[in-house]
DNA sequence: TCATTTGGGTTAAACGTTTAACTAATAATT
DNA sequence: AATTATTAGTTAAACGTTTAACCCAAATGA
């Protein structure tokens, strides 16, 4: 059977207000009976039951989270490392976290998730792109929220990104630095603004180093941002009759995409040219030719929005923030040339 | 405000035993009383508080998913999926599943996740393999456990795997079919119960066709079964002077690192010899070739444990059952070949 | 000295359900 | 007709916390 605060005061020789109190850190409580208690609590082992605290204090203690299945299945764990970060800070601010993942397009008709309608969670954190129509919904219900890497044009949220314009900035300006000038861009889900930014931090750095922009370098037709649509793209990046000697990828998976793309039709190529990927997924981007990359720490993006979300029920902070996670270029064998030699 | 049994109770003029009756589908009230109560409970937009429930109920209401680390941040979507299996279940049965992630090595120190210490589960799914120790220590908690795709060496479990060797056996024996007789089999993770039946289920096909086991073309010494480790054992398949017309890969990851490896070494290959996978992982096995393979079903694999756990918390089923998952032969573009030509 | 404040607790109500025990009315049995 | 059983509900206790209101003793102030 679960201990219960009665029996941590019976041996604590307190009433159950008091072992209460302590628990609570209330400050009204004297040091020595505050030991007395805690050492009664371990001894029996004591957790409270999360029912009744919830129950008077019309707190659940539980937090939502929720991806879009493209986005939780998706090949490289980044958003699930988001998550990640999420489940840690929850811990340490004594929240558990539900995960639940609904379908990537989303109708008016359907319904909130279900820890919503039901009102089991004190507040709710989206990562990634979902529909507006979601979030318009959402909002009448009043629960705090908070967006991950993503920004909706209309309405007003707090919200954690990553700096995806100085990232970008600081890709495309080191390809310059080793003496590129024909800088291909190639993207997926351009609507989504982490994309749609890093692609505006492509054309500041080239604007900012008095580079032409040439527009049949920039690729960004296509629909998700995976391994198979950065094989596609370097495919065209092929056929197309430009100098291209360094592709900036608006993300790893394209990135490899590439590779893989350049191993099957042009493997000398691999060796002449250079590439710069996004988010740093870690897995698979260390083999040949190991990728240099924009890294984005993803567990920080999990642990601020969780931060910020309880800042929220919590009342402080009534006004929508936005938080900033910064980036940093990571360099590996990917750049190692100079601008020498081209894609075509 | 949240609507409360009260307000339903008023509304449809009865009491709030009357409506909580109902609710659980209690026989003894009338179907007109019964509507009354619906409508009304519909029209207030009511949900019980899981907290008030569980705490007079003695149930949280709440079910544990456990993975570690690296099979939540893999590659592939396996686990992953498995995990949205079950969030479909436990939705049908009116449970919250809380997923929580632990380190892949676990330590005899190391605490249980914070909802077995806090009692805020009622049941635990656990999936893939984990420590035994871990395991250990969790049974001590006397709470339903359900564990997929692993079968520990001690203890009696519930258990909910797939059919590894009905599935090796029809990939092995598909490739006799086809003419091949000089059968590779790579994996990792060989401690790994799913994986060592794979293998068994790729030693009895042999056996059963009377085709000599060949101990040189069984590559299993690698740690996980990775696409970097695909890449890995390919090479080294390539490296040793023996016969070799299919490859079958304990999964899908694996297979598409021998196909990276045969694009970088000996693309000509890929159209001569064949390889089949499994689980079937749908992402990137889609490109050239694209991957057969033995599936699995792993939204079933979820589905199935939540079942199986609920039963156990409810009381029936007290004997610890095995649920075996069926499997099926895919075939596409990786096994066209008939085993007139050789890797090496 | 007496009134007031402070420190360190306790008491008891409240949170929203479930459910065992009860009741009243009707139906079935003898 | 009297007794018993059944049907369809109600009453009230209980679940384990939090917290406002209260209390008493000791310290402080005038």
């Amino acid at each position: 059977m679960k201990t219960t605060i009665k029996e941590v005061a019976l041996k604590a020789n307190v009433s159950i207000a008091t072992v209460s109190l302590v628990l609570n850190k209330n400050t009204r409580i004297s040091p020595q009976t505050r030991e007395t208690v805690l050492k009664a609590a371990r001894k029996l082992n004591y957790y409270p039951s999360r029912s009744a605290r919830a129950l008077v204090s019309k707190q659940t203690g539980n937090l939502g989270f929720v991806l879009t299945k493209d986005h939780f299945l998706r090949t490289e764990p980044f958003y699930t490392k988001i998550f990640l970060g999420t489940e840690i800070e929850a811990n340490n601010k004594d929240y558990y976290v539900f995960l639940t993942v609904m379908n990537s397009v989303y109708n008016e008709s359907d319904s909130l998730p279900r820890f919503v309608l039901e009102k089991n969670i004190d507040g709710i954190i989206i990562a990634g792109k979902v529909a507006d129509a979601f979030l318009v919904k959402l909002k009448k219900y009043n629960i705090p929220i908070v967006l991950i890497d993503y920004i909706p044009k209309k309405g007003d949220y707090s919200i954690v990104i990553m700096d995806n314009i100085q990232g970008s900035i600081s890709a495309v300006e080191y390809f310059i630095k080793l003496g590129h000038k024909n800088i291909a861009f190639i993207a997926g889900d351009i609507s989504h603004p982490s994309i749609s930014e890093r692609l505006r931090g492509y054309k500041l750095a080239l604007k900012r180093n008095k580079i032409m922009l040439n527009n049949s370098l920039i690729l960004t037709k296509y629909s998700s941002p995976n391994r198979t649509n950065g094989y596609k793209a370097a495919e065209h990046l092929l056929s197309i009759s430009k100098k291209i000697s360094a592709v900036f990828c608006c993300n790893d998976a394209m990135a490899l995409g590439l590779i893989d793309c350049l191993k099957d039709k042009k493997p000398s190529l691999l060796k002449k040219i250079s590439i710069i990927g996004f988010d740093d997924i870690e897995e698979d981007t260390r083999v040949s030719p190991t990728l240099s990359t924009v890294k984005v720490n993803k567990i920080d993006l999990g642990v601020e929005a969780v931060k910020l979300l309880v800042n929220n029920i919590k009342g402080k902070n009534i006004t929508n923030k936005k938080i900033i996670i910064p980036t940093e270029l990571i360099l590996r064998e990917s750049t190692r040339n100079n601008g020498k030699y081209n894609l075509n």
